[in-house]
DNA sequence: TTACGTATGTAATAGTATAACATTAGAGGT
DNA sequence: ACCTCTAATGTTATACTATTACATACGTAA
């Protein structure tokens, strides 16, 4: 079946299981839980929790999704260069998340980052919104 | 017993399972997760996890203490006028979790949330680092 | 007093995540 | 081709985190 040649290494180095997980965030782009992914995938072939966690795991740390901790929730990273930082809204009434790809944000990051001495090794920011939608109503 | 006359309202509001759970964070300074403070606290008198996250809940709600929620764990607010918006340095090798203090911080975001025009009504930054004790290791 | 909101106590259950262990698949060197 | 090493898998069980539901008590104010 699926022809695993060794081309381009970084992006087909995935496996069959993170593959999946991946493509159900891409198409989701919201964030999902776990135990949703679990169930939704059960069909191709995923059965455990384990088989879920793991993946996730290993598509965050290749930056290709984020958790969003406060949600216990993972989404698809739309960013490309985050490094495993990461910076979120999240609407407080209807739960919806965006990644912020403002580049001046991360630059002010990183300002406020050298001018507080911060010896970081990486960020996690998530503000809490409420969205233009739920605005409205 | 404890003579809770109505002075002090802004203070001495706060129940006995409150004040428990309160007291033992402020001794410990450093984040616990509930179960550990249900394990501490069976002494006196709570016996589920319930009365924990009700005085957790309660407490984050009047902003003495904090959510970490990359840790899941809760830890005494040293800051005294968060109003709800968090700023944890977190160090990646031994788990020490330190709130900022830094007014230059705070206004730095403050300033960050003009800038990219985010209509926010709170925040949480975790910065991971690695502490002085762990790099000198 | 009555009524109302808030806190409690207790039991059960839901939701999130990892440990342990045996097995398999792939990449790289010989 | 064969050996070897690492990473991923599959499966079961279990640990950890948090909430639902419901009955009861307490404090304040009308
Ligand atoms: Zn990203
Ligand atoms: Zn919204
Ligand atoms: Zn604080
Ligand atoms: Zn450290």
């Amino acid at each position: 079946m699926s022809s695993n040649h060794t081309h381009n290494k970084k992006n087909q180095t995935l496996t069959k299981n993170q593959r999946i997980v991946l493509n159900l965030l891409q198409d989701s782009g919201e964030p999902l839980k776990a135990y949703f992914i679990l169930d939704s995938l059960k069909k191709e072939g995923l059965n455990s929790p384990l088989q879920v966690y793991r993946a996730l795991d290993k598509l965050v740390e290749l930056g290709k999704i984020h958790k969003v901790e406060s949600l216990n929730s993972f989404i698809i990273c739309n960013n490309s260069n985050c490094a495993s930082n990461t910076a979120f809204t999240i609407c407080e009434r209807c739960g919806k998340v965006k990644e912020i790809k403002n580049n001046n944000l991360t630059e002010g990051v990183n300002e406020l980052v050298r001018e507080n001495k911060l010896n970081i090794t990486r960020y996690n920011l998530e503000f809490y919104v409420v969205c233009k939608s739920c605005k409205i109503n």
